[in-house]
DNA sequence: GCGACAG
DNA sequence: ATCTTGTCGC
């Protein structure tokens, strides 16, 4: 399945388009947003305190083989209260549009894992996945497609934008530079004819390049660029920073430990 | 044919 | 994603 052909790509899409009937892009979790004023809505539910991030590092001198991860942090202290990375191997290449055929299956793997390893306690109420929600070719982006595997509220961030719908690189640096002025800041994106499909966002005074956020599953993009912020401690949100380093890491040490036995 | 192209 | 050196700044 190394070039998949198109027999292969439609049947990718058709899945996107079923799977895309169940997602839920409104707010639809037990938990409040702790900084937010606890108001009648709220009542006796508790605050968000564990924010998840997923990412995926590779070898470089082999694309199939990589190292899954996924990282747990405390809301409030940005700790990392459960981590767990693991080497996988991927049999699908990328292709734009497809992510999530090539990356869900092993972080959905370790969700999974986690599920049935620990308690309901310590596991994420809130999902920050390092690609695209509905901001995509057919609104069903990486963030989406795993949240309704795992179902877990997600929200995608991605570094590059990929045009969809009008909204190119072109128009996002322009309105970034016209409206991101301070940080952290927003501006929503609206395509030419599908409506709000995310958000430039500037988390931090050095982020000059803003990112890009979209619903994945169960959290609105408003709810979504309230919480950011507290996550944004670097350009890249903590979770799913936090899930880069150490799934790196362990790249780096087995390629290290492969090389010394060779 | 040409440009676009999340990670 | 990954390949890479220097370089600017705290």
């Amino acid at each position: 399945m190394d070039e998949p052909d198109e027999t292969q790509t439609e049947e990718w899409q058709r899945h996107q388009h079923a799977m895309k009937k169940r997602l839920i892009l409104d707010d639809s979790f037990h938990w409040r947003i702790p900084t937010a004023a606890t108001g009648p809505l709220d009542d006796g539910r508790p605050a968000l305190t564990r924010v998840g991030g997923v990412d995926l590092s590779f070898f470089k001198e082999d694309p199939s083989r990589a190292v899954a991860a996924l990282v747990v942090l405390d809301f409030d202290t940005l700790e990392v209260v459960y981590e767990r990375c693991r080497e996988v191997e991927l049999n699908v290449p990328y292709m734009p549009g497809y992510l999530a055929f090539r990356e869900a299956p092993p972080l959905a793997a370790l969700i999974e894992d986690m599920k049935a390893t620990s308690d309901e306690s310590v596991w994420p109420q809130l999902l920050l996945v390092d690609g695209n929600g509905i901001l995509h070719p057919r609104g069903f982006g990486l963030a989406c497609h795993l949240g309704l595997l795992v179902d877990i509220p997600t929200v995608g961030v991605s570094k590059n934008i990929h045009t969809v719908d009008g909204i190119t690189r072109e128009v996002a640096r322009e309105l970034a530079s016209r409206h991101l002025t301070t940080a952290p800041s927003h501006h929503l994106l609206k395509g030419d004819t599908r409506g709000v499909l995310g958000a430039i966002y500037r988390p931090t005074d050095d982020a000059t390049v803003p990112l890009i956020v979209s619903c994945g599953h169960r959290v609105s993009l408003d709810t979504a660029l309230k919480i950011l912020p507290h996550l944004s401690k670097h350009r890249v949100a903590e979770p799913i920073r936090q899930a880069d380093i150490r799934s790196r890491a362990m790249v780096r040490r087995l390629a290290n430990k492969a090389a010394e036995t060779e």
